[in-house]
DNA sequence: GTGACCGTTCGTCAAATACAAACACATATG
DNA sequence: CATATGTGTTTGTATTTGACGAACGGTCAC
């Protein structure tokens, strides 16, 4: 009561806050339990209950006897978002182009708060263990360490990619994953220089990726593509040059078409 | 202060239901800014602002400029929803066999809260406007007029058909949809004795679609497939019994499948 | 330079939520 | 067969929390 109430600025509603706090334990737990959630969540059984109630009336919630779980609400709003996404529409069949051509995997990234996120992949009929790869589930990842992450990281502002390893830091996956500033700083301009970039077993041991930025015509990024595949098949010299060239001729027809599009909106170039 | 609070059992949260006000605004905007959205919501501006910092806190909301817009934190939850689904991890494959051998359009869908919710569609080859309808908008659906909605009707409890009926009504779209209670009930009889629903463009003129459902063992309807076609080519006699065979062995070949993987996890038959 | 507009911040009061205890119901347990 | 312990749900009440409107600090247009 004497102490002060230090409500900083932008003000963020508790209430609001606690309802993603149920949705992100309903993802974690697979569906729970109204008693197993107010135990996960540290809150009163009703407390709990009341926002299940709400998230089911606005339908992200079902409840299936005494489970509760999200529902596809999420899909559906999720599948907006996406075609909303002028990279994703217009990308899409080229980089299904790219997957039967080149016959390797095929991906298309973008940046969200930092972080990274497929919005489609293909694979085509050389990449080995397809369902592995196709079917596993969708995380926001990191950017370091895949070639549509540094793809994006270059040509993002170097305040925003200072801010990027502020929030995250640089955590490494193998031993061959870039883990200082100094490094990323370097490898970034690189790729700036030569147009591509290169994940070389930074993220999974045994594969090597070939990225390539797609901007807008005011030098905004808006995504990458890439594609990879085992080591051993993708440095093959000749092979190797082939697929730089794919990619970076694929990213540029994306980048033309997009281009084409966008021209009624005008984005001021940075800030 | 006079008037009874009313309050009715299930609270609701209402701050929690504004925030979804919000999202579902972002969606028709198409994004919007703070003053834009206030006026749309009937609320203050620094209500939304507040509002809007919160989702933006929680990744579910991203700031471009001064336009806020939904992110794809909704896809990555909605792909995990959607894994989490049997039927989907089940059925996907198999509908892509399905769609390869027929040549046609072929679906996997779902019901949640008395609507349909399309899980998964592939386009075969003989399959026309390909990118009109596999990249067009999904939403949730009426059940009454399409062929993956009515195999499910037919196989959910007929008081939770009434529910359904009473909560969204039997709205016409072309002048062969089912409109009337009695009718519906009828069809979905005939579904259920010859095992699969037949769509006569009662959704989009011209256009046939053939459907099957796919049950647990304890008779809980999971969701059901689907092939459609143009009129033309769907009605030809024998081509129409070939389909219909393929559809139904595909939903068999999923069902069992299903039921081996269930085996685990034992729900009660109803309630 | 002035006016209008934007997004953001802040103090204040009414309102909406958290809590705990009680309820109805089921399923074990003595 | 009654008792104890487990559900999910409901309700009354105290108080935290969000809504409001006004004010601030920008930017852009005229």
């Amino acid at each position: 009561m004497a102490d002060e109430h230090t409500t900083g600025s932008p003000r963020t509603l508790k209430t609001v806050s606690r309802a993603f706090d149920v949705v992100r334990a309903l993802e974690e737990l697979d569906g729970a339990r109204v008693t197993e959630l107010a135990n996960h969540l540290d809150l009163s059984k009703s407390v709990v209950y009341n926002y299940l109630s709400t998230l089911r009336a606005e339908k992200f919630v079902v409840k299936e006897e005494d489970t509760y779980r999200l529902s596809l609400q999420f899909l559906l709003v999720g599948e907006y978002v996406r075609y909303q996404n002028i990279l994703y529409r217009i990308g899409k069949p080229e980089i299904e182009e790219l997957a039967e051509k080149t016959g390797e995997y095929a991906h298309l990234a973008t940046e969200q708060h930092g972080l990274g996120i497929n919005l489609y992949k293909v694979s085509g009929e050389k990449a080995v263990g397809s369902d592995y790869q196709v079917n596993k589930l969708q995380r926001a990842d990191y950017l370091h360490f895949s070639a549509t992450g540094k793809a994006i990281l270059a040509h993002l502002p170097k305040e925003r990619v200072e801010w990027i390893i502020d929030q995250y830091g640089l955590p490494g996956k193998t031993e061959a994953t870039i883990t200082t500033r100094e490094e990323l700083f370097e490898e970034l301009e690189t790729i700036r220089d030569r147009g591509y970039s290169l994940n070389d077993e930074e993220e999974i041991k045994g594969l090597q990726a070939i990225g390539a930025p797609v901007t807008n015509r005011h030098g905004r990024v808006l995504g990458s593509i890439s594609v990879s595949g085992p080591v051993r098949r993708m440095k093959q010299p000749d092979y190797h040059e082939q697929l730089i060239e794919s990619v970076v001729n694929t990213a540029n027809v994306i980048e033309v078409n997009v281009n084409m599009e966008e021209s009624d909106d005008d984005f001021p170039t940075f800030s």
